[in-house]
DNA sequence: TTGAAAGCGATACCAT
DNA sequence: ATGGTATCGCTTTCAA
C-alpha cells in the first residue's frame, strides 16, 4: 500500500529532461530555460514530487538545521524564548532540532547525538557544556553559542544577563528602602545563574554592613518559594524583606505570606523577585523584580550564530546584558521613586515574517 | 582551518578494516569479532569520528526524527506538552524537529517544508492540517496524528479534550449553584477549541432555559479576559457568572473584578476557567476549572504515533478525552460540594529515562 | 542551457 | 565474521 517515494529521477523521466535539470530546477539560482522549468514543474506536481531534503544536506554538506538543546522547556520564559528562536531560524530557511536535557543530567552524551545529526550550528540554553564538547564541536567547525550560562575558561560564546549586578542592584534598593532583616530565596546551587545572583545580593549586602543574611529555597519554583517563605518567616527574627532569586519563587512566597501568615506586603515585607514574567505585573501581585533582557538576549545569540555560520572562523564572544530593576507594589520604596508600569517584555508577540 | 570531518573510511583506513566493519561496530545488532570492534572503537575515538546521521537516514530510508508542528509554544499548557513530547521521544531514540507556525498563517507551506526533511512522522499541535495535506501525508506513508485540534471528514488520528462535554459541565455546575446571569469569555471563533467549549456551555445553557447569555473576549490571553470582564461588568445587568474559555483570561477576569471594579469572588461573582494551569491553584486566584486530561493526551498521542510507526497501515483514529471539573474558590458550589486540592498535573515533573 | 558522471557517508546484500 | 559493492537522492563539476 505504501507508494514508493518519487525522486528527481521520476520527475526527470516524466518531463523528459534530465535529473541535473530537475535538480536546478528546485536550485534557487541555478541556470534552467523558462521552457525546461515549466515541463520540470509541471511533472513535479503531477506526480507529487518533493525535494529530498536529508539527500541534500548530505551532498551539500550542510543541514540548515541548527540544534537546539534546552534544559526545561518549562522554565520561566524558556517557551518564549524557544518560540523566538524558532520563528527567526524559520525565517532565515533553517529547521531546530530540539533536545530537553533531563535535569542533572550528562548533556556531553546528548550533545553527541545532537552532533550526528549534523546540525549547522548549536544553541544550548539553560544548561552546561563542558569544555571538552566545546573543543570537540570547535574542531568540527560547529558553531556553539550558550544562551542564559557560561562556562568559565572555556572558548565559547555565551549571551547572559549580568546576574551579578542585578543582585547588587536588589541589595541597594532593600537597604534604601530601610530594611534590616534581609533574606534570600535562592535556586538551585549548581546553576550559574542562582548562584551569581546570589553572589551578587550577598556581596554588596556586606559592603554595606548587612552580613548575617538567611537563605532558604533551593529551586526557581512557586513550590519552593511557598516552602522557603513559611520557614523564613517562622523564625524567631522573620526577615522584614526577601528577595527571591526568580519570579516564580516570589509569587510563592508572597502566597505563603499573605495567605498563609496574613503578612501585609509591602507594609510588613518585601518582596522582589527575578525574570518579570507576565504574572508579575498582575494586580494581584505587582511584584517587584529584575528584568532579563530576554528580547535582546535571543537577537544576540542569534547574530552570534548567524555570524559564525557565515565565517566559522569568527573568535567567540561572551555578552554580559544588565538587568532593569522594575520597581511595582510588593517592595517599600526608597523615597521617591515611580512605579513602573510597563508590561513584561515576554507579552510583545513574536514576529514572524521578515 | 576547519578540520575535514571524518568519515568511516578515514577509521576503517586507521583501523586496519573494511568501512563494513566499521559500520558494523556502530550498527546495534551486527555481527562483529571482539577483535575488530575493539581496533574500530580504539580508531575512531583517536580520529573523533561519530556516525553521520544524515548518510545513515538516507541508506536507511528512515530518519528517526518526528517533526512536531505547534501553534503558539507559549499558549498555556503547550511548554509543558512541548517537553513530554521531546523527552518521550528520546526515551525511544527519536529526534524532534520543531516548527512553530505563525497564528493565521497557512500551515500547508509548512509542512511541505517538514515533509522534505523525511520525518518518520507527524504531531501537529493546536493547529490544524488541510485534509489535503492529510491525504499527502498518507500517500507518501507518514503518520500524522492532531494533538488538541480535530478535522472533521478526514481521515487523521486526532486526540482531544471533548470540549463540548466540558462546556456542558459548566453549565450545569453554574446553574446549580443558583447562578442567573451567565455569560462567557470566550477564545478565538476560529479554533474547535474555544468553538466547543461554547458550544456545549451554550448548549446545556439553553436546554436549561437560560437563553440571553452573553459573550465576550476573543482570545485566551489574561488581558483579553481582563478586558472582556470589565466590559461585561459594566453592563446594566451584569452576569453573575462567567465562563472563561481558559485559565489565563480567568484569571485577568478575576483580576478585573476584584481590582478595579471591587467585586468580591465568589460572594459576587462565579468564575470558572479551561484548562487548570498551576496559576490556578495559587490561593491568590483558588480557580475553579476544567482540568485538561494533558498527560494522557500526551501519552495518547505518542503511542497512536509510535504504532503506526511500526505498523503504517493502522487506521486512523479519534480519541476524545474527558475534562474533569475542578471545584476551587473561585464559584459558588452547589449544595455540599468538595473543594478539590490536588495540583495541577502541569506540576507533575516530566520523566525521564525508561 | 543541458546531460553525464563523480561524489556525499552511510547501509546491506552477496560472496568469501 | 569480513570485505566488496550497489544503493539511497541529491548537488556539482565538466563537457558538449
Amino acid at each position: 500500500m505504501t507508494t514508493k517515494r518519487v525522486t528527481s529521477i521520476d520527475v526527470a523521466r516524466h518531463a523528459g529532461v534530465s535529473q541535473s535539470t530537475v535538480s536546478r530546477t528546485f536550485t534557487p539560482g541555478a541556470g534552467v530555460s523558462e521552457a525546461a522549468r515549466r515541463k520540470v514543474v509541471e511533472a513535479a506536481s503531477e506526480l507529487g514530487y518533493t525535494p529530498n531534503a536529508i539527500a541534500r544536506s548530505l551532498s551539500k554538506q550542510h543541514t540548515d538545521i541548527v540544534g537546539i538543546v534546552m534544559g526545561r522547556i518549562t522554565s520561566p520564559f524558556h517557551p518564549y524564548v524557544l518560540e523566538k528562536f524558532i520563528n527567526e531560524l524559520q525565517n532565515v530557511g533553517k529547521q531546530a532540532l530540539l533536545f530537553s536535557t533531563p535535569p542533572d543530567s550528562e548533556i556531553d552524551e546528548l550533545l553527541e547525538l545532537v552532533l550526528q545529526y549534523q546540525v549547522d550550528a548549536l544553541i544550548v540554553a539553560s544548561a552546561t557544556i563542558s569544555s571538552d564538547m566545546a573543543e570537540a564541536c570547535a574542531r568540527n567547525g560547529t558553531p556553539v553559542v550558550l544562551f542564559n550560562r557560561y562556562v568559565l575558561g572555556a572558548n565559547v560564546n555565551a549571551v547572559c544577563t549580568d546576574n551579578v549586578e542585578a543582585g547588587r542592584l536588589v541589595a541597594n534598593e532593600l537597604i534604601d528602602a530601610g530594611h534590616q532583616k534581609l533574606a534570600l530565596i535562592e535556586g538551585k546551587a549548581n546553576t550559574s545563574t542562582a548562584v551569581d545572583r546570589k553572589k551578587g545580593y550577598f556581596d554588596r549586602l556586606q559592603e554595606r554592613g548587612h552580613v548575617d543574611v538567611v537563605a532558604d529555597g533551593g529551586d526557581h519554583t512557586y513550590e519552593a518559594g511557598f516552602e522557603a517563605a513559611l520557614r523564613l518567616l517562622d523564625r524567631d527574627d522573620p526577615p522584614d524583606a526577601i528577595f527571591c532569586s526568580s519570579d516564580n519563587a516570589a509569587l510563592g512566597a508572597m502566597d505563603a505570606a499573605r495567605y498563609q501568615l496574613g503578612i501585609k506586603i509591602p507594609a510588613e515585607l518585601s518582596v522582589v523577585g527575578f525574570d518579570d514574567i507576565p504574572a508579575a505585573a498582575w494586580p494581584s501581585y505587582s511584584l517587584t523584580t529584575i528584568r532579563t533582557p530576554v528580547n535582546r538576549m535571543v537577537e544576540a545569540t542569534l547574530d552570534l550564530l548567524l555570524d559564525r555560520l557565515e565565517k566559522p572562523s569568527m573568535s567567540p564572544e561572551f555578552l554580559l546584558l544588565p538587568g532593569e530593576l522594575i520597581r511595582r507594589h510588593s517592595a517599600r520604596l526608597a523615597g521617591v521613586q515611580e512605579i513602573n508600569t510597563s508590561p513584561s517584555p515576554l507579552l510583545t508577540k513574536p514576529q514572524h515574517g521578515a
